[in-house]
RNA sequence: GCGGGGGUACCCAAGCGGCCGAAGGGGCAGCGUUGAGGGCGCUGUGCACGUAGGUGCUUCGUGAGUUCGAAUCUCACCCCCCGCACCA
């Protein structure tokens, strides 16, 4: 085949693949049926490599457990349901230029951008309508998926599934309503996820501040100036407040209070609360210097200047524990030097003069913690970085280590124990409210600014339920995680981790909720048992059932087999058709997905599936993958553009060299690092041997009658290539099976043509239709084409795995060869050493059998005196002893090799070392040798000597 | 902070108590082939010494320990990565 071919039999085998369906599953009773799916994939944007090598981890699989006599269930579908793709479309539609030259790049024709403001079209062009998309993506790499299952996430029938699930999950009390602060959207109306805020926004949390409410009278009004903490438990520290004189503040009816707050915080308590009213502009300046009381000590404590209190934090009114607290402590020792501000709000030094209150006990402080700490860090200034460090030294060690002092209510308590029941109790008494803010501004990516807003009917799944909990830990306990490191992490997550979950939005591509149809399911929501589908989708394809008669009792039926065929709108032998298939196929057997989906996809399938179907049906194994990283170490990813599109490798170079590249650089679920060169070096790298692999493969060898050492050596080693590629296989070590497959027999192969003049027709036939087999799980197209032309039978990829056969394994032979290399590297030591460059005759002395003897009888533990009893020994005299010492001293090695064997396997490789060394080769006994070396041989060590 | 995973020679990456100076791949070097380059084949690739296949020293993040023996086990320390949700 011409070099340049190598490229072109992908396309043609793909398309033969195709042709024959061989990659369609159907129910067959006779053969024990194997299911994987992996994470059906969200089409977002455009396709790369590291997309690639994700699912080529399932066809490995899928491939060889094909090989291996089961019928293979591999399908795919297409999560379209989400807002990522919603955004986008929407910038297509604004004109976002950022967005629309990102995906020229990428890309996408000019023409073709436009048409994408559709959310519809944006996820149908990635999902499966161009070169870019993710179908396009899997099928140029060869992936051997069964299309006819193939699905939409937003399709009427998929829609009609979900329904069904949660109107069931909710008959079982699994989905509940409650009240819930989320991160939101105001314009959008929306709630935010880390996915639709600016970079810089992401990682924000929603934080509860627990609000205290001082008092101040103004005009003869009261006024509460509500100070958020985070810590509750040290109101009883207060000292001071500090309000920012340089801020907007309005006064806002909040219930039937009059609630002082930053302009910012109004605008966001108006999301979090229904009796926030309007308002009046305020001047901090009016009571700064005047004092206010503490609600819960009823101390009253005066109000400071502080340029640090923010607008967009929190409510803009700051409590001040200067003991607890370093950035307090700071502010008021910065205060009592600016005396011109003090002399402006009319502050007398006397006033700041005031005693810090220390509410926590902490071993190894004393009753100011954050004096000492910042002493011990040396901060002198309002140094944000420094303080913010130290806040947390303080508080860490609090929080884990103090005790509650008796000025507070609760005197000897643990912090970490009491801070909850300390926030319980203040709002149960009406001193503080609860307020809730983000752990820093939020952007949203359309523009506005982000807010907490509090939805009072929230629809969730109860992942808090304990019993849910412990059916899915059962679930878990049963299955296989593969790697097993990763199962720790799953437990914690089913175990402490999951809490309630909300489950429905208002605003988002995908499927309302059944039972409350201004909400749709959120779409991770509903990606937990769509596996389940796939037993189905191929018959609602094939027999294109509407919608509207996939109603809840024909899910119930096919997957429950509850009620009777004849109430569906479906006909009865169709449903029967997809009760067989779900039957049959289900539960499924290897459920693959990356690291990032332990918390969320991975461990909801667990909880969906211990709560909608019977431990039968129950997941079997969970596989994880890794992702592709750049050569600097970032995530390939189609907004950097440091990935390849499948279609420009296809283009230029062998699919299946990337293909073997990708798994033999690590385990599945490691990440690797392969950026664009190092794919192009590999493919480079790979294809070369393939061209060898070609020529070796076409080599027609001679006829022979008798198999020589070498014969019986490879066809020993092709036995444990063969068994050594099954194991990695059966724990998903694709490295390890690559590196079996392909070059170790790729390595042996050339060894055995190098030493061999000609090979032996009918061991090589049987070594090349081996390797094919055994390769052809990673190289599939390769191997296909070389499985016909060496005469092999249909598609490779039907072939039978070679039956491993332990009568083949021939460890003499192993042994003979592995003398012959060691041979080989002794000589070229001598020469190396003597200076004897071309040595006119080689002779090689095979070790006296006494000395086999005596190795055994040391093995054994015989000491000397024992054994120069016996004749044997004694005859050899000093030499024996000398020997024996020689024995004692060197740790065994096992699998001596006797003297005929020794002598034989040298002799069938004589003719190896002549073509070497250029020289006489000459075996013999040291028994009849006249060499005065001869003594130095050993067994499996024949002495050597080069001679001029 | 919580939870999980790691640190192996120039690089990637196996190994997880003796057969480990440490698989495999890459890179690099030498030799051969070739019209040079490339490619291909062979060989080498911790250091030192050696005119006979050897010997000595040293190495698996750092330090200590268990053991006849440690890259592998224990402890402490340093460093790196991942997830922390309502988002795919």
């Amino acid at each position: 085949m011409d070099p340049e071919k190598l490229k072109d039999i992908e396309k043609k085998w793909q398309k033969r693949w195709k042709e024959a369906g061989i990659f369609e599953a159907d129910v067959d009773r006779s053969k024990e049926k194997f299911f994987l799916a992996h994470a059906y994939p969200y089409p977002s944007g455009p396709t790369h490599h590291g997309h690639a090598r994700a699912y080529l981890f399932d066809d490995a699989i899928a491939r060889y457990k094909r090989m291996k006599g089961f019928n293979v269930l591999y399908p795919m579908g297409w999560h379209c349901t989400g807002n990522p793709a919603m955004i986008k479309a929407e910038k297509i539609h604004r004109g976002d230029r950022e967005t629309i030259e990102k995906l020229k790049e990428a890309g996408v024709p000019e023409e073709e951008v436009v048409k994408l403001k559709d959310p519809y079209k944006y996820v149908r062009f990635f999902a499966t309508e161009s070169d870019l998309s993710y179908k396009s993506c899997l099928e140029t790499v060869g992936c051997s998926i069964d299309w006819r299952r193939e699905f939409m996430t937003i399709d009427d029938s998929y829609k009609k599934f979900i329904q069904w699930q949660y109107s069931r999950l909710k008959e079982l009390g699994y989905v509940q309503q409650k009240e819930y602060p989320v991160v939101w959207c105001p314009v959008q109306e929306m709630p935010l996820g880390d996915n639709d805020v600016e970079d810089e926004s992401q990682g924000a949390k929603v934080e509860e501040y627990v609000a205290y409410k001082f008092k101040i009278e103004v005009d003869g009004k009261e006024v509460l100036l509500p100070a958020a903490t985070l810590r509750p438990e040290t109101v009883y520290g207060v000292t001071n407040m500090f309000l920012n004189p340089e801020l907007d503040y309005v006064v806002a009816g909040v219930d039937d209070e009059r609630w002082l707050l930053s302009r910012g915080a109004y605008e966001k308590m108006k999301y979090q609360r229904e009796d926030v009213s309007p308002i009046e502009e305020f001047s901090a300046e009016d009571i700064i210097g005047s004092y206010c009381k503490n609600p819960v000590t009823k101390r009253d404590v005066i109000i400071l200047p502080a340029d640090f209190v923010k607008g967009d934090s929190a409510t803009g009114v700051v409590m001040s524990v200067p003991a607890h607290a370093p950035y307090d402590h700071i502010a008021i020792e910065e205060l009592k030097k600016r005396k011109d501000v003090l002399k402006k709000y009319d502050i007398g030094e006397d006033e700041l003069d005031f005693d810090y209150i220390g509410l926590i006990d902490l071993e190894g402080y004393g009753k100011y913690p954050a004096v000492e700490v910042v002493e011990e860090m040396g901060i002198k200034v309002l140094d944000e970085d420094k303080l913010k460090k130290a806040t947390k030294e303080v508080y860490r060690k609090e929080f884990h280590k103090g005790t509650l002092r008796e000025i507070t209510a609760y005197p000897g308590k643990k912090v970490d124990e009491i801070k909850d029941k300390v926030k319980e109790d203040m709002l149960a008494r009406g001193l503080a409210e609860i307020y809730y803010d983000t752990s820093k501004p939020v952007v949203c990516k359309c523009g506005a600014i982000g807010v907490i807003k509090l939805v009072d009917d929230q629809w969730f799944l109860k992942y808090s339920d304990r019993k849910w909990k412990d059916m899915s830990l059962d679930l878990l306990e049963g299955a296989d995680v593969v790697p097993d490191k990763y199962r720790k992490e799953l437990e914690y997550y089913l175990d402490e981790w999951m809490g309630d979950k909300p489950c429905a939005r208002k605003k988002t591509l995908g499927t309302e909720l059944p039972f409350d149809k201004d909400w749709m399911v959120e779409p991770l929501s509903d990606s937990t048992v769509y596996m389940a589908y796939y037993t189905v989708s191929k018959t609602i394809n094939q027999e294109n059932i509407e919608a509207e008669r996939l109603d809840g009792s024909v899910f119930d039926y096919v997957f429950w087999g509850k009620g009777e065929p004849e109430n569906c709108k479906v006909e009865k032998d169709i449903l029967k058709e997809m009760r067989e298939e779900f039957l049959y196929w289900y539960p499924i057997d290897m459920r693959i997905a990356g690291t990032e989906h332990l918390s969320n996809h991975l461990s909801f399938m667990i909880f969906h599936h211990a709560a909608l179907f019977d431990e039968s049906k129950w997941p079997r194994g969970i596989t994880i993958h890794g992702m592709v990283l750049d050569e600097d170490g970032n995530k390939v990813s189609a907004s950097k553009g440091n990935g390849y599109n499948m279609k420009e490798i296809a283009k230029g170079g062998s699919i299946d060299a990337m293909r073997l590249g990708m798994y033999a650089k690590s385990s599945p679920w490691d990440d690797i690092k392969f950026g664009k060169k190092e794919v192009d070096r590999t493919i480079e790298n790979i294809s070369s041997r393939f061209q060898k692999m070609l020529k070796y493969v076409m080599i027609e060898g001679a006829e022979e009658d008798t198999k020589d050492v070498l014969d019986r050596w490879i066809l020993s080693k092709m036995q444990r290539h063969t068994k050594n590629t099954e194991d990695a296989m059966e724990r998903l070590e694709l490295m390890e099976a690559v590196n079996h497959a392909f070059y170790a027999v790729f390595n042996d192969v050339k060894d055995y043509i190098n030493k061999k003049e000609s090979p032996n027709r009918r061991v090589f036939k049987k070594v090349i239709k081996t390797w094919i087999r055994i390769l052809a799980p990673f190289a599939p197209h390769l191997c296909e084409e070389l499985w016909k032309k060496t005469g092999g039978d249909g598609f490779v990829s039907q072939a039978e795995w070679p039956e491993v056969d332990s009568d083949v394994i021939d460890q003499a032979a192993e042994r003979g060869v592995e003398l012959g290399n060691t041979v080989e590297g002794d000589i070229r030591e001598i020469k190396d050493i003597t200076g004897l460059e071309k040595p006119e005759q080689i002779r090689l002395v095979v070790s006296a059998e006494w000395k086999r003897k005596m190795k055994s009888a040391v093995e054994e533990g015989k000491d000397l005196s024992e054994l120069m009893e016996k004749d044997m020994f004694r005859k050899q005299g000093k030499r024996a002893a000398h020997y024996f010492q020689e024995l004692k001293g060197e740790h065994e090695r096992e699998g001596t090799m006797d003297v005929e064997e020794e002598l034989q396997a040298l002799e069938e490789m004589k003719e190896w070392f002549e073509e070497m060394f250029q020289a006489e080769v000459v075996v013999e006994r040291e028994e009849k040798s006249q060499e005065d070396k001869a003594g130095k041989a050993r067994p499996g060590k024949p002495a050597i000597v080069l001679k001029n």
